[in-house]
DNA sequence: CCCGTTCCGTAACAGTTGTTACCGTAGCAG
DNA sequence: CTGCTACGGTAACAACTGTTACGGAACGGG
């Protein structure tokens, strides 16, 4: 039985190509050959890891959702109270330190691909559901004696905020800074900070 | 000399199926060949009335922010105050009332284009800048006594928060329906409002 | 009524897309 | 070292892209 493979290890390494594709060339250019290029391969290894595009563009969105849960639990395990852990968590979201506006560039492209195609655009429901109960629960923390109605208001609307900021930072950097991003995050937090009514 | 056209007519037909398709089909679904069904014509009309699809596509994103400035207008000079004002042009961009969405699947399509796009992503600037110069303005009325650090930090948070919704609602409607677009809006204009220190 | 010009649909073009079939080759079993 | 097999690169495929060239037709002027 000669010659195996990590199959698993050659997906990441093409979701990984996808992500920098889009983020450099947008969704236009996420073209096959130029992932495969990316990825320092040819079309045939990406037809043989995957069955189609389609797969393809799933996988790297799936991926590129657990990575960022994934840094989301660290960023809340390392923080002592609630509110540090919501506002370490929705500052990651805003994500300027890693990639300069990459991820975001990435994740319009996502949502923009999802407004088009029915299976991208449930993954991208089920992982903003993720990120809202994620948020609530630790609005939540921050004030117990909320209702539900008002939890789930503030909730969306700091997503909202986070999300709105990545997303106009991602098509003007510079009119969208990161200190301006993290103070209007800041004043957003306001009125959850410990302390405060 | 038989046989005049109105060119002008033609390339605002043109944009508005520009328009239409891009908030059926998405971004992969805008061709000329689909542009020209939506407008009840061939590719041979559109080639004639646009040098390239550039241009249309230059186009239907001028046409669309020119429209977008002109109920902004409309809605501005409406409102008897300030504070009026602003909510009634946020509240106009949250867009939920003609179009279900329509408008905001459009703005994302254009936003993931202008990502691959120079020119597009310049068009998305200025038009970005006369939206947040007007928010600003308004802003400033409402509150005089601001400093210009503040007058920006909170007119680039309230668009932050309007255009976060709007793209949030486009790709999940359910999770951000209209009362609570309006809630979270009405919320972040509490410490405008007239009446408060 | 007819002519001339402008307009626009038709159809072909070259290039690129996702996908498929094929075969050379690299690597382990014997 | 030899042979077999799974792997993956090559190249062709059909479909589709934006773009171009051409010819028929519809209309206003004489």
């Amino acid at each position: 039985m000669p010659k195996q493979r990590d199959v698993q290890a050659q997906r990441e390494l093409l979701s990984n190509a996808v992500w920098q594709v889009l983020a450099e060339d947008g969704l236009p250019g996420l073209t096959l050959r130029a992932v495969a290029e990316r990825a320092g391969c040819t079309t045939g290894l990406v037809m043989h890891a995957f069955p189609a595009k389609k797969a393809l563009l799933l996988h790297a969105r799936d991926l590129l959702y657990a990575r960022t849960a994934v840094r989301a639990d660290a960023a809340e395990a390392a923080s002592r109270d609630p509110f540090g852990a919501l506002a370490a968590v929705l500052g990651l979201a805003l994500d300027l330190p890693h990639g300069h506006h990459e991820e975001s560039r990435v994740w319009v492209g996502f949502l923009a691909a999802a407004l088009a195609d029915e299976d991208l655009a449930e993954r991208h429901r089920v992982a903003n559901h993720s990120f809202l109960a994620r948020i609530r629960r630790l609005v939540a923390a921050c004030r117990p004696e909320w209702t539900d109605e008002r939890l789930e208001l503030t909730t969306k609307s700091l997503v909202g905020l986070v999300e709105g900021l990545n997303v106009l930072a991602a098509a003007d950097p510079a009119a969208y800074p990161a200190p301006l991003q993290r103070q209007a995050l800041a004043a957003a937090l306001g009125e959850l900070r410990p302390g405060r009514s």
